[in-house]
RNA sequence: CGGGGUGUAGCGCAGUUGGUAGCGCACGUGGUUUGGGACCAUGGGGCCGGGAGUUCGAGUCUCUUCACCCCGACCA
């Protein structure tokens, strides 16, 4: 009956998934839509997230010894010119500006895409020798890219990211740093998201423009679509001859420097919401839930409970666990509900008979499974508790991941899975041209490759393999 | 970019042949309540998305523009 009515406020997840992930991430106050066509604001809320899986990955970074940098967001136009695949493969989405200080610009300014340019360009400047190398910054910011559809953290004309841009004196040690920093990002996403990936190198035809090798993680969503949720870039040369990068080797002979870029978005927060959302609204990991613990008294005008309340809460805080006590007026059931909506982790439900049991009543978001434990336990049962959630959320992910996987061999029946809303795992030719044609046909394409093997037949053309790799559709 | 739909109070909506805007929820105040979205009383809140036009008069008619939603195309 009251969960008839809850139903109402959000669209029904089954049907239709599209409405019910725009309601979730604006009624549970993570996001709300700016004036201008794609923009959005991040609310306290949602911006929470952000941080909490920022600061993992900024730690991260500098631990590998990254360090953080700023660079302007307005780059001349020409920058953008020097790498031609790179032009070509941003030019439609980029915001431009040609007017400013009163009067048309000598020089049009393009607002970052992506800042390889402009940070090249300034590497060149401070590169002169081996021993200036590796050069590893990483600048948290934001990127303009105009794109024509659009959805609040998934894909918006403005958004967040990180991106990161290295330098090194060659490519075998570029490509450990392409590989760590992936690394990195599986552990984000894993560990701290709990959502399983699919990770691996990108095909030619979908890779940066610009870039070598593209290594990418791949998380899939509920309606079978996949979502690019980071990407390591191996640029190797090709940055650094269109930016004049050199430097002078051990032998005294100059080199082009081997470059890499990296990043993840608040694109991240669009597969938290979709992974492991529920008809009740979003279901949020422990590690990144603004609020881990949600206190609700019962009955708030009696004073013992909010004595007991606000003890629970100091216990809890104590041991660093972000914790909430909502003692406002509203009724216990109305915060059972928002709490739900808002995904957060475990409610503690504290009123008389309870103080009079010396007991707690405790449900857990994932499960909704409800039980008491006793006052005594609370710092040793809630850690557990928590930790219990984040690997039980990551183990069901992982089956859902698990079961939208099929391996065919054959294309008709490829097509039919991946309407069948599964991701293919088949064999390819690598052939862009080939590639080309799959994706004009069906709009279907390849994600990330899976292993190299030469020994079967392209699940399309026929022709001998290149490798095994993951079909599907995208975000 | 194509096709479909929507902009009226914070949210959800009504508004007839054109006559100067209303309902439910939410919100403020007082009280009663409190273990799954409480109740009574009382109050506040509007440039009807923006601009232009037709008209004595536009939420309503015309044009234009901005934004949002859904489906498709595009999307390193």
């Amino acid at each position: 009956m009251a969960k008839q009515e809850f139903v109402k406020e959000v669209a029904d997840i089954n049907t239709d998934f599209a409405g019910w992930y725009t309601d979730v991430v604006i009624k549970t106050d993570m996001v709300d839509y700016g004036p201008v066509k794609g923009t959005m604001v991040i609310k306290p809320y949602g911006y929470a997230i952000w941080e909490l899986l920022k600061s993992y990955v900024d730690k991260r970074f500098k631990q590998v010894g990254v360090q953080n940098a700023y660079f302007p967001m307005f780059i001349p136009e020409s920058y953008l010119k020097r790498e031609a695949e790179h032009v070509e493969g941003f030019a439609p989405e980029v915001a431009v500006v040609t007017y400013a200080g009163g009067q048309e610009l000598n020089e049009k300014l393009v607002i970052r895409p992506t800042s390889e340019t402009i940070i090249c360009e300034m590497y060149a400047k401070w590169i002169k020798s081996y021993r200036d190398l590796p050069v590893r910054m990483n600048q948290w910011c934001n990127a303009v890219r105009w794109e024509k559809t659009t959805r609040p953290f998934l894909r918006t004309s403005e958004f967040l990211w990180q991106e990161g841009h290295t330098v090194y004196a060659s490519q075998e040690e570029a490509d450990q740093d392409v590989e760590r920093m992936l690394n990195i990002y599986i552990d984000l996403a894993e560990k701290i998201l709990a959502i399983p990936v699919l990770s691996g190198r990108k095909s030619d035809r979908e890779k940066f423009a610009g870039a070598v090798a593209t290594y990418g993680i791949e998380a899939i969503m509920p309606d079978g679509k996949c979502l690019q949720a980071g990407t390591s870039h191996n640029l190797g040369q090709n940055f650094a001859k269109a930016s004049n990068i050199r430097f002078l080797n051990k032998d005294g002979i100059l080199e082009y420097g081997y470059s890499t870029s990296w990043g993840i978005s608040t694109r991240l927060i669009g597969a938290l919401v979709m992974v492991h959302g529920d008809e009740r609204g979003l279901k949020l990991p422990p590690n990144v839930a603004p609020i881990q613990v949600v206190i609700i008294p019962v009955a708030t005008h009696k004073e013992e409970v909010i004595i007991k309340s606000k003890e629970v809460e100091e216990k809890l805080s104590n041991l660093g666990i972000r914790v909430k006590l909502d003692d406002s007026k509203n009724t216990p059931g109305w915060k059972f509900n928002e709490y739900e909506m808002k995904g957060v982790p475990i409610r503690i439900e504290i009123g008389p008979r309870d103080i009079e049991n010396g007991v707690v009543t405790i449900v857990r978001r994932d499960s909704l499974e409800k039980s008491q434990i006793e006052f005594d336990n609370i710092e040793k049962t809630i850690p557990e508790l928590l930790n219990d959630i984040q690997n039980n959320m990551y183990k069901l992910a992982k089956q859902n991941l698990d079961n939208a996987i099929v391996e065919c061999d054959d294309f008709d029946t490829l097509v039919k899975e991946v309407e069948n809303k599964k991701v293919v795992l088949a064999y390819h030719c690598g052939d862009s041209k080939c590639e080309e044609e799959i994706k004009n046909k069906t709009t279907i394409k390849t994600r990330v490759i899976h292993s190299y093997d030469e020994n079967h037949k392209c699940v399309y053309c026929g022709k001998q393999s290149k490798y095994r790799i993951y079909f599907g559709k995208q975000y």
